[in-house]
DNA sequence: ATCTATTAGTTAATGTATTAACTATTTATC
DNA sequence: GATAAATAGTTAATACATTAACTAATAGAT
């Protein structure tokens, strides 16, 4: 079982449990799921984005997309618009208040993030993400 | 969004998106989804583990794990038994049909990861997992 | 132009996550 | 030894993940 637990997957499993309860309690404390952080975050930069590139930077399927643009739809933070041009696409955009949010949820992630960032040697950081990068690559 | 794009969450989870596919087709394989398998793995090592043991080891909470283990007991793989020691404890027992289930995937299971971990050097592989512990540390 | 193949988004079905609350049983405390 | 606190497992409610199938619209091939 020695195995199992250090492999890559549990691993990967396991860092995930480490670093993202922080994280997910500063969502929750604005309502925002983890999901829902992403999308934001992404729209953020480029707001009016179709859901197929919002699919393929936040690493959300479209399928449960879907869903997660409905709550924020519902919840008053995005609204979907049909495109002009090409029928089959929908644009994400952001509401007032979805704007409004990113300036009380940003500042507190980025400062965890930092946070996290400091507790690790930065070259062993960048190693990590270059092994990773490779795993990706394949 | 570069910054986005290589966040640790991030990376993490296209690291996971970049090797979980290919064990999951195996599982499914064989009627299995992730879950299920971890909970099998560990069943193989340690027949007879406590719900509580499972949950710890397999990195699957409590309410999830309930979850997992009745559709494993529906499928046959296993079955409860209540402590007699400890009335709260529930151990989970591999039946027949779960026991034979390890000669069929293991093999496939172990030689993918092998492929896997051929693909990385040694040294950054282990590398890689010693800063993936220091996070868990934290 | 017509028919085919693709693409974008969605729905449906099943299987996890996550948090909070609840039950049954121990263990600890007074 | 009654009572409070802790523990193991479960349920409920909501949200997300995954696969397959379906709709509408566009692009490509003939």
């Amino acid at each position: 079982m020695k195995h199992f637990d250090r492999s890559l997957p549990m691993m990967l499993y396991r860092t995930l449990d480490a670093v993202m309860p922080r994280f997910r309690s500063i969502f929750s404390h604005f309502g925002l799921t983890e999901p829902q952080w992403r999308i934001l975050r992404l729209l953020w930069e480029r707001n009016g984005c179709a859901l197929s590139e919002l699919s393929a930077a936040s690493l959300i399927s479209s399928p449960s997309l879907v869903g997660v643009i409905d709550r924020l739809e519902r919840d008053g933070m995005v609204v979907r618009r049909r495109s002009a041009e090409d029928r089959r696409v929908v644009h994400v955009f952001l509401t007032a208040s979805g704007k409004a949010l990113e300036d009380q949820v940003r500042p507190m992630v980025e400062a965890a993030y930092a946070d996290l960032e400091r507790s690790i040697e930065p070259a062993n950081w960048e190693q990590m993400l270059r092994t990773m990068d490779q795993l990706i690559a394949r």
